[in-house]
RNA sequence: GGGUGAUUAGCUCAGUUGGGAGAGCAUCGCCCUUACAAGGCGAGGGUCACUGGUUCAAGUCCAGUAUCACCCA
């Protein structure tokens, strides 16, 4: 073995070779356990944050695996609408100057599939190189046609039972996509703007009650006025009330609107008169609803003013209402309509006053560009009815978030659903199975032929297939059933289906998981008929967020490519990697300098198992996480530490006996003691695993490995190895083996290239013939391996050559320097475990000579250690000075006259000896006798130094 | 405005029935000791955000305040 680990040299066959051997599918026997991989967009990367997820995923289906499962990680992509259309007609315009209307639509079509065979190879890559135990061959998209024929099957069974319907509405526009988005693709920020105050002059002479003949409306839209349809006050509101049914003269466009009395007018805010337009806002859609305005719509789908306003009634009706709007505004963007009207406001003196006002702006999370509420034709999902079961599985614990919190925000959600708009302006994704005739009439059905046949509709009658497509998150909903052959009733889909775990971020709880359980209990039915959940588990995790506590992205140039933390990577390359091709190439200049900042020396190989392991170890419940260089450092150490701890069990075993046989075996306190350490790491372990507390596992297995095998058991080894005899030697050797190959398997979920490593060349000394480590059992807890006597001895060991290193430590005496002790007052206890220890004391203490004095030997002038009541002396002469020792023992009792302190004040409080528990106060006595014992000791040290 | 979470060592974070404040990294000292200098041994460092309450006992439970983050309106 080399002498520092090289994780390149391992990974990437080993990953061939398991994937080749098919280690990865389904064994077929076991309880089944499956995993759905949440999917990532196709044409897209790997980010750290599903590093993080997918590290979580291969961690239990491994451990689950080992544990003797059925066990299933699907795998797959999905088509990302919007984001990969974008990427696509950028991509045209840059090489060709062309825009996706050139092409048609079909040629379009092409050019996607052809950039997703390009660039889909990209994440398969990155999940190959994380160690991914999916199984490749089920690997899946959800614009294939087996995923394709399950989302046309639920649009036409879905509106069959009239949960699926199509409506003008208003919805979110973005004017740059030029498509609808659901209210979960509207980021809504709070920004600096303005508040106008302006004169709506009252019809018909009609006068307030302090004699104007106009009111006042207060907006921070002033080109929506081109719109309105009425103005709303309270009712209740004494200076207004009797203006309600009373109309206005709407200025420029001279139209009549009415004074409606609404709730929706606040009293308190501004004026306490609020404009209305029911086509251009959600809050005066509603006022309008309940007053049956009309809605007129004043903006093309770019956002400009139209030439004529579009009226219709809420029931998408179109309205007689005559709806002129003055040329001078004609095919203005709203922002520059909205200079113009105000200025005209103001030209006509009708302006009162503008105020600074802060409010929140909804904009496109794709587009960046201002949402638009438009009223447009669109596909909704009925969402309440498919709510409430949804909401009973979570309530009736049959689906559990962890951590539990995120109960709270889902449910909070669920309480408020709005229906889900499905319906997309876009080619690329699954186009709505639905059906026009010439006369407008809608036919929905899994193809024209079945709309023909179920409606009687004879062959020369001209049918349109509806343009739209569905939101990509539709698709998404169906994926842990689709994926398995709904809607046949497969037998996968019987063995996997409900999934156990979810694996998860909070941002997409709605997007996606609230859905999927919806669409999932309504499609999925158990043989008794009852709904299916679709996985039992949700695990949240945190998000991934840079040095600084940063979210990561790429705008802000500080994401970080997890094969770059796994290969390294040279500055330039990251400079590139984090500066080119960059939507926004003005801020290259900002993300060059500070990566050339954080990263001065670009990034080193870390390997894939140190990744991971970091990650894990970071894995507290649903955090966010902070990512941290030095934590991968140091898990990269702690690699090299198992790597070498594992060169230096192989040095001392391969071509030895290692007793796996019936030759005597003789095991020394070392070896009782480690077997027992190790079932007690196992049973938390295990423990860790099964509460999702991934970053408590790992911190379980990183103790065991560094504080306690290497740094102790090793140790205590090489006296037996060097020096003892057969018997001994083969148990000590036989406990080594067997320490390392289970611990190795206790480890492999989370790290599995190093112990697949590492197992291949310890496991034939355990006499183990496998090929791999990936379907070994996983080591369970064993209690008649703790031998507590052992552990007890075993620390009296520990203290008395920690005593020593402290002295050594302290006083600046070299570790190689051998010494001579003497041991004072020692009990039978005491004897028994220094005699039957010689070895390991001395070799561990490095001391020459271990001698007993008696009660009437005279002591030299020492540095003393205390074990129990027991003293450790190491002669002074020629090593320490009389100051130093005495600073030491000052220093001592000083700490422990604190303790000392503490405790008596408690035991000699009479309310705590009198309500605490007996244990406690039992406790708390046998402290205080162990610090008066230990400080007596001091003190007499000091005497007898201080007497020198 | 409503809700959730956070605040513990210089940094990143653990701390699960309330009972001696922890880890990794960083810092300081000594050591290239025959598995490992990506190492060994030792040391220093914290009014657990603040205020009040419950309790014999609070980082932990309760109430409030502050700051930050996120979600919703």
């Amino acid at each position: 073995m080399e002498k520092t680990f090289n994780p390149q040299a391992i990974e990437s066959e080993l990953y061939n070779s398991w994937e080749e051997k098919g280690y990865f599918k389904p064994s077929g026997e076991g309880t089944p356990y499956s995993i759905m991989i949440p999917p990532p967009n196709v044409t897209g990367s790997l980010h750290m944050g599903h590093a993080f997820q997918d590290t979580i995923m291969d961690t239990l289906i491994r451990y689950k695996r080992m544990k003797g499962n059925n066990t299933l990680w699907q795998v797959g992509t999905d088509h990302a609408g919007i984001a990969t259309q974008m990427v696509v007609e950028r991509k045209l315009a840059a090489e060709e100057g062309k825009t996706r209307h050139d092409l048609g639509r079909d040629a379009f079509i092409d050019r996607i599939w052809d950039w997703k065979k390009e660039s889909g190879g990209t994440i398969t890559k990155q999940l190959r190189r994380l160690g991914a135990s999916v199984d490749w061959d089920r690997e899946r998209f959800t614009m294939d046609e087996g995923l394709s024929e399950a989302v046309k099957e639920v649009f036409v069974r879905l509106h069959k039972e009239d949960l699926i319907y199509r409506g003008k509405r208003l919805v979110n526009w973005d004017p740059k996509l030029h498509t609808a988005i659901s209210d979960l693709e509207v980021e809504n920020k709070d920004k600096q703007g303005h508040m106008w105050n302006f004169r709506y002059p009252l019809a018909d002479g009609v006068k307030t009650k302090d004699g104007k003949d106009y009111i006042v409306v207060a907006t921070t839209r002033p080109e929506t006025m081109l719109g309105d349809t009425g103005v709303a006050v309270n009712p209740d509101d004494e200076r207004y009330q009797d203006l309600i049914g009373k109309d206005i003269l709407l200025p420029i466009v001279n139209r009549r609107i009415t004074i409606v009395g609404d709730e929706h007018a606040d009293m308190e805010k501004g004026t306490g008169c609020v404009k209305i337009t029911p086509a251009h806002d959600f809050n005066d859609n509603e006022v309008g609803k309940r007053h049956q305005l009309p809605m007129i719509n004043i903006f093309d789908k770019d956002a400009a003013i139209l030439t004529q306003g579009e009226s219709y009634t809420f029931d998408g009706k179109e309205l007689e209402l005559d709806a002129p709007i003055p040329e001078r505004f004609h095919g203005l963007d709203r922002f520059a309509a909205r200079k113009a009207i105000v200025a005209e406001f103001e030209a006509l003196g009708l302006l009162e006053v503008i105020d600074d006002h802060s409010l929140t702006v909804p904009y496109g999370d794709r587009s960046g560009v201002v949402i638009e509420p438009l009223l447009t034709d669109q596909w909704y999902v009925r969402v309440a009815p498919l709510a409430e079961p949804a909401k009973q599985a979570v309530a009736d614990g049959e689906i559990k978030f962890v951590p539990q919190q995120y109960e709270n925000m889902y449910n909070a959600w669920m309480n408020d659903i709005q229906d889900w708009c499905i319906s997309r302006q876009l080619w690329w994704g699954h186009r709505i199975p639905a059906w026009y005739d010439e006369q407008g009439n809608v036919y929905v059905g899994r193809d024209e032929a079945e709309v023909r046949s179920e409606n009687n509709i004879a062959d020369d009658v001209v049918l349109t297939q509806d343009e739209d497509v569905l939101d990509t998150w539709f698709s998404s909903a169906l994926w842990t059933f689709s994926t398995l052959g709904w809607p046949e009733q497969t037998e996968d889909l019987k063995t996997f289906h409900p999934t156990d775990v979810l694996v998860t971020g909070f941002d997409i709880i709605f997007f996606w998981v609230a859905r999927m359980i919806m669409m999932t209990m309504h499609f999925n039915k158990d043989e008794n008929g009852k709904a299916q959940v679709p996985f039992k588990t949700v695990y949240v995790t945190g998000l991934i967020r840079d040095e600084n506590g940063d979210k990561m992205s790429k705008s802000k140039g500080n994401v970080l490519d997890p094969i770059d933390m796994i290969d390294g990577i040279d500055l330039e390359s990251l400079v590139e990697k984090r500066c080119g091709n960059m939507m926004q190439p003005q801020l290259a200049k900002k993300i060059e300098k500070n990566t050339r900042k954080t990263f001065e020396n670009g990034i080193e190989a870390h390997g894939t198992d140190a990744l991971r392991f970091t990650l894990a170890a970071m894995a507290s419940t649903g955090r966010d996480i902070n990512w941290d260089m030095s934590r991968l450092e140091g898990y990269r150490n702690f690699c090299n530490k198992l790597w070498n701890a594992s060169r230096y069990v192989l040095m001392n075993t391969e071509e030895h006996d290692c007793g796996f046989n019936d030759a005597e075996k003789e095991y020394s306190l070392a070896d009782r003691w480690i077997l027992g350490q190790f079932q007690n790491t196992v049973r938390t372990y295990n423990e860790h695993l099964d509460n999702y507390r991934f970053d408590l596992a790992a911190n379980t297995v990183y103790e065991f490995t560094w504080n306690q095998f290497c740094d102790w058991y090793l140790e205590l080894t090489k006296p037996v190895l060097f020096k003892g005899n057969e018997a001994q030697q083969r148990a000590t050797r036989h406990t080594l083996v067997t320490i390392l190959e289970q611990l190795l398997r206790l480890m492999h979920p989370l790290m599995p290239y190093i112990t697949e490593t590492i197992w291949k060349s310890v496991a034939p000394l355990a006499g183990i013939k496998a090929d791999t480590i990936m379907n070994q059992a996983f080591p369970e807890f064993d209690a008649s391996k703790v031998d507590e006597a052992a552990m007890a001895d075993l620390d009296w060991v520990k203290s008395f050559i920690v005593g020593i290193r402290n002295i050594r430590g302290e006083m600046d005496i070299s570790p190689n320097k051998p010494l001579n002790a003497f041991i004072k007052n020692a009990g039978t206890e005491d004897i028994r475990r220094l005699t039957a220890n010689q070895s390991f004391l001395q070799g561990l203490a490095k001391l020459e000579t271990i001698d007993v004095l008696s009660e009437s030997d005279e002591a030299p002038a020492s540095a003393t250690a205390l074990v129990g009541e027991m003293e450790i002396l190491i002669p002074m002469a020629g090593l320490i000075d009389v100051e130093a020792e005495l600073a030491r023992i000052e220093k001592n009792i000083e700490k422990i006259s604190k303790d000392l302190g503490r405790i008596q004040g408690k035991l000699s409080n009479e309310k705590f000896v009198s309500k605490a528990p007996e244990a406690v106060i039992e406790k708390e006595k046998a402290k205080l006798e162990e610090v008066q014992t230990a400080l007596a000791k001091l003190e007499e040290q000091k005497a007898t130094i201080q007497a020198l």
